[in-house]
DNA sequence: TTGAAAGCGCTAACAC
DNA sequence: GTGTTAGCGCTTTCAA
């Protein structure tokens, strides 16, 4: 069934049934209801790809997906993109998946397979987001980038890391430091320094000694666990949940009662954590309400509103026992 | 720039630059490469949605997404998107998301959104399985189906688990037993009759207490686990990752030493096992191969090609240590 | 407020 | 082997 359909089952012109369903253009509020109501009672539904055509819309948003083996069991992708699909289809967009790639995003835009596009991982610069910007093509971060201009959405790191730290420093005492991955992420920089705020704020001084940066595997845990230990600290922080299971694990592979008096505590629970080990204190985020955000704000840029340059999310902060 | 344009600019039709783009109808070799290498240079592409529009193809794949927070943070759905998103790219098609739902499905099929759909998940009845078969959307499902006629990809996991048990049966001995999830999952039901195929093999007999259904959480695991012990199992199969490093928080909280003689192997891990257990025997999938194959399957049948019923992939059996 | 008609960029008969 | 032409299903001027 097309729009000539219900324009010749009405009496009606196309143009009128056109101006019924976008809304666009004068027409008369009975007529309109007339033909809407026609349209629901034959359950027709117009053609996107001929819309599109039309329009020069896709209705489609884009979201990027990390492809190393590294962020693949990370769930806060998979939250996040749920998020996305949701706010999406409340909205009548579909979402369409590309890998974070630049020969891929550059299909993508040639293509123009998509209206927008919702990024969900962010490096210190990027080729990707300048390639973006460069075509024209609107984006949201799901994260904090520093690139100038760039819309972003991200939970508020840096103070709920300043807020949990300064709680438990208060609660343990000890000397506190940071076992944290990636100096190339954002949000690992971001940590830290919401950590070293605490730090600071109870007198302290922003120690590099206080850091160990990039642990990952249980083998750079173990070994930044050790030298710290060996310097007296007892009292640590992980930037991530998964290195906080290492940790975790490597305690008890050595015995607990080998390394006495250590605390600890994780700066982000992405999902793993609280699978493991529910008593540790913790920062829980909502990837799903990120998501949901970004798509939200990036198909009201797509509809000419303004939008705000940076929405900030609150965290949870899980004090749980101990 | 449009297909005119080129046109124009060669002195030849629209209809033979058709032609070279889409490879279709009779063009002399010569004028074909001129045209190609046109293209090529001024960096033109078609426009898909008119392409589509003409067509009726919207070369869009579906992926069906679990949107239950249970399923969304296993690493399995991500894994497999991301192999179905490169499978698509090879055959330029993109990959669109939808929710697992039934109103959002039913969007899908009603608006045309894509040509096909990759469903990541299987319960045994499917209500969404049946629609899509109703209204002729042609889709594959990644796991087994017991519906008739649904073409399936998924690993033999049935082969492997009866490989694996029989393995350790011979190497340890003691009396074993599963500890198995969700009933209603077909796949849990397949790793049961692996598990039994090699217990059958052995002497046993098919006795249902060797299995304890529907563990999920930390409790439920925990009441298995005894439930079995007291019985006086020692030989513990876990029907996932999930499942299993339950079970091994769960000794370990209580002290190893408390349960002795116990062993523990895993019939399926699917990213979070090998984090904290790497010395547990388990049986490797790989999600990105799955969805890589069924995106290729689907394809496949969307060309008009002849595919087979159901593909089975191969795991990999990690008897790791122990 | 409505209708007629000209696109949007491509494909696919059908003729030559 | 190539060109002509009529769509695909919708939107959007421009007149009426």
């Amino acid at each position: 069934m097309t729009i000539d359909d219900i324009a010749n089952a009405l009496g009606v012109s196309k143009a009128t049934v056109s101006r019924a369903i976008t809304g666009n253009g004068r027409i008369a509020p009975a007529t309109r209801e007339r033909i809407l109501r026609y349209m629901d009672e034959k359950d027709y539904r117009p053609s996107f790809v001929a819309q599109n055509l039309a329009t020069f819309k896709t209705r489609n948003i884009a979201y990027t997906l990390p492809t190393d083996r590294e962020s693949s069991g990370v769930p806060f992708f998979l939250n996040c993109l749920i998020g996305v699909s949701q706010a999406a289809a409340a909205r009548k967009y579909d979402v369409i998946v590309a890998r974070y790639e630049m020969p891929e995003i550059r299909r993508l835009v040639q293509d123009r397979k998509a209206d927008g596009v919702v990024i969900s991982r962010n490096l210190a610069d990027d080729e990707i987001i300048r390639y973006l910007a460069l075509r024209g093509m609107p984006f949201v971060v799901v994260g904090t980038s520093d690139a100038p201009g760039v819309i972003q959405v991200d939970h508020g790191h840096r103070a709920a890391a300043r807020e949990l730290t300064a709680l438990l420093l208060e609660r343990w005492g000890g000397k506190p430091a940071l076992i944290c991955g990636d100096r190339n992420h954002i949000v690992n920089r971001i940590r830290w320094n919401g950590f070293r705020d605490a730090v600071i704020a109870r007198g302290g001084d922003s120690d590099e000694a206080l850091v160990e940066w990039g642990a990952s595997d249980a083998g750079s845990v173990g070994d930044a666990f050790r030298r710290l230990y060996a310097a007296g600290v007892r009292v640590f922080f992980c930037s991530d949940d998964m290195i906080c299971s290492r940790l975790s694990r490597c305690l008890s592979d050595a015995g607990e009662e080998r390394y006495p008096g250590v605390r600890m505590a994780c700066l982000y629970a992405g999902g793993f954590l609280g699978l493991y080990r529910p008593d540790v204190p913790s920062i829980q985020t909502d990837a799903g309400a990120a998501g949901e955000c970004a798509c939200r704000v990036l198909i009201d840029m797509l509809s000419g509103k303004d939008v705000p340059g940076r929405t900030e999310l609150a965290c949870k902060i899980l004090e749980a026992g101990s």
